[in-house]
DNA sequence: GTTTGTATCAAACGTTTGTTTGAATGTCAA
DNA sequence: TTGACATTCAAACAAACGTTTGATACAAAC
């Protein structure tokens, strides 16, 4: 049984379900014991393929969290691959369709943010290891790209909060999506999801203070 | 040493300490032996005062987060106050001052906003007590008086996606503070939280499809 | 067929957890 | 001074926690 693919299952579920169970209750609400019998896996197999808890929890960032902020970036670039005049419009739009739209399924979206949003409240480790890796590298990009399509010159700092407030909207419609529910009493489905990227777009390209606004793509 | 005054006292030591707490590291990560030892005061005493862990959580909620947020309520009112020609830019900054220059200390101001953002990512019983007690009311109060100096007529549910994403980015320059601060190299100080009502403020302002800017003040 | 290395398992380890207990300590009214 | 009441305290409770252990199962290497 073990050697080489069995082997991978079990971490590879272990690491699914722990990704599940923190994002939902945070670190210090789930056990070991909750996480081993629901990946069906013996207690003691946390330990032996990640040493602690604590490492299970980074390595769910190392090889979750990551590679998925990773597939919205790719997302969000061939939204304007090719498209050659760009426009803050379609960066704005195309950077909340990569969020609220994008490649991710639905649970995959709330399981990103939701550990997104712990880390940013109560930062551990895996918030230097996705900043550094992810985070940083990503804002800057975007900051580029706006500030490249500008047409007045805006500030490095002004450019970067701009960028802050554009994924406060993303971020928040997200992890805050029980609470939005509740308020609006607007389940999350296909047409809700498309209006909150209008909401988005446009709250963001007016704050960007743009006076152009293209029909909706 | 009982009846009358010191009795409150340790009470109200337990719940300062225990809001610190729970706002810093969350519900799980705090425990009653380290609330009581930080309150100076005997383990006991929460099951005491409390009956249990879970109810002190709740009355911290009740007694310390909701008279705070009618706190703030009560500044964005009266800075409206009087203010007979009322503008959508009066209201948004009024707003905006209200949570980040607002009545609050600056550790009331993280208190108040992790312990909201975390009852907004895993909502337990005590999110039904603020949403139902402050936030759905002072909801309706904000998107009224906006919908009221608004020129255009704008649709319920559209006044409170507007009314959303402006708290967004109220919440989200509280709340990540941590994270905003290592990724713009600011300290949260006096300079910075009026460059951020100001950043909220017209990223809001135009948001809501106001070409009016008046002067800051 | 024996050895080697990897993975799983039930069981137990010592801590820490929330909660309970019963005695001790104090204040106030009678 | 006495009795009633409210509060504090050290100590203990059972349950849950993260982690370790040693036995077992299995596939590949020799």
């Amino acid at each position: 049984m073990p050697r080489g693919n069995r082997v991978e299952l079990t971490k590879e579920r272990i690491l699914d379900t722990a990704e599940a169970l923190f994002a939902e209750k945070g670190y210090r609400a789930v056990s070991v014991r909750e996480i081993t019998s629901a990946a069906r896996c013996n207690l003691a197999a946390v330990n032996y393929h990640f040493g602690k808890k604590k490492n299970l929890y980074l390595e769910v960032f190392r090889s979750r969290w990551v590679p998925r902020a990773i597939r919205i970036r790719e997302s969000f670039r061939k939204a304007l691959e090719g498209q050659d005049p760009l426009s803050p419009t379609m960066v704005v739009r195309a950077l909340a369709q990569a969020f609220v739209e994008g490649p991710l399924s639905d649970e995959e979206r709330l399981r990103h943010s939701q550990l997104m949003t712990r880390e940013m409240t109560q930062p551990t480790r895996a918030f230097e290891l996705v900043t550094q890796e992810v985070i940083q590298p990503f804002f800057q990009e975007i900051a580029d790209t706006l500030r490249s399509v500008q047409t007045d010159e805006v500030e490095q700092e002004q450019m970067l909060l701009n960028t802050f407030s554009i994924f406060s909207l993303v971020l928040y419609f997200n992890f805050a999506r029980v609470a939005v529910s509740r308020l609006t009493g607007r389940e999350y489905d296909t047409a809700f999801r498309a209006l909150l990227v209008e909401q988005i777009t446009r709250f963001s390209l007016q704050g960007l203070d743009v006076s152009e606004m293209e029909g909706q793509g």
